[in-house]
DNA sequence: CATGCAGTTCAAAACGGCTTGAACTATATG
DNA sequence: CATATAGTTCAAGCCGTTTTGAACTGCATG
């Protein structure tokens, strides 16, 4: 949830390896993923994968979305450890080639469950800490500690929004994604 | 949710206007609000008006959180027009004060609205066009037109999640949040 | 209407995240 | 082990966002 500008007009009047429907897809695909807090990159990479079908190369990757080798390397390794692509070695080939795995819904909850909740547990502590400096300090007036309660309480209902954001889109969104699954 | 990074040892060999246990809590809270879309510093500034529960001039908040005039105006802007801020003027003062008006969320629930909605419509939008892009095109093979679909399906259900998340919060977090009345 | 202070605007600077590409490592092959 | 090609790393550059600060507007006052 961030700025999040369009892409796509700018895409145009490129070498052009994509065909133009999937480009719009691709381009759409990075703009929710990027809304979903990852980088625009990975969904596209993602998208021309699971659009596809087939199993790319790194070269093919690189060539169809325009992105410098180094780029593509990694986001491929971040595709993967998410569990969202797959690494395969076809029989004769001399490099690897990768597939979409499916569920695309797998790298939001991952991803948001190893760095939100520690985020939010850092802010948690950080007020924490306040209200015992606050309580230490002579000149703290009561309603100043109230005040300081309340903003922990901020804190722990984000945490819970979060919570609760992640298990309806697990059930939701994922049950949705499950179209995915063929 | 993006690249929250910390503040708050960065803070630290100012001239000093805050209390310790004061700037924490500003940061942490200036942390949380980044969490949920904003700038840094407009929680940053609503989180001083509300600790201290007086109403502080523009001037006062500049010194306190070391920003620049101009900036103070541009925040204090925002936070009215969310109305999570409130300009009053004192009786015999020659400046604007402003206090916290304490429904944080009203202003997530707000700018949310008007924003994520927009651009979730927009990707959906993209997605129709490359699969009617797609459809004319002679060499789409059923199994693509299938996927772009699937995609479709993607966008809605992350429309749904985000509306979802929005009602809870309303509900939940809301809820917990209504302690800042008072 | 000159002066001063509060407040706004906006071009330019600072900042931060993302991408690039050259140098490097790993791996396969003859 | 020399060569070639695939894959990784990371400093430097790019680019979008945020912040700054100087110029400006508005308004009150003598």
């Amino acid at each position: 949830m961030k700025g999040y500008l369009w892409q796509h007009e700018a895409t145009a009047g490129q070498p052009k390896e994509l065909l133009d429907w999937e480009s719009v897809a691709i381009d759409a695909v990075g703009n929710v993923i990027e809304f979903w807090g990852f980088k625009r990159n990975q969904g596209r990479v993602w998208a021309l994968l699971y659009l596809r079908d087939v199993a790319l190369t790194a070269a093919e990757i690189e060539k169809d979305l325009a992105l410098s080798k180094g780029g593509v390397s990694m986001l491929l390794r971040d595709l993967e450890r998410w569990g969202v692509a797959l690494r395969v070695r076809t029989p004769g080939d001399t490099s690897w080639r990768y597939r979409a795995e499916t569920d695309l819904l797998k790298m939001a909850r991952r991803v948001i469950e190893e760095r939100e909740f520690s985020f939010i547990a850092r802010i948690r502590a950080d007020l924490e800490e306040a209200r015992k400096l606050a309580e230490n300090d002579a000149t703290t007036t009561k309603a100043q500690v109230q005040r300081l309660k309340r903003m922990e309480t901020l804190a722990e209902a984000t945490e819970k929004a979060l919570r609760l954001f992640l298990k309806t889109s697990r059930l939701d969104v994922g049950g949705m994604f499950e179209v995915f699954r063929s």
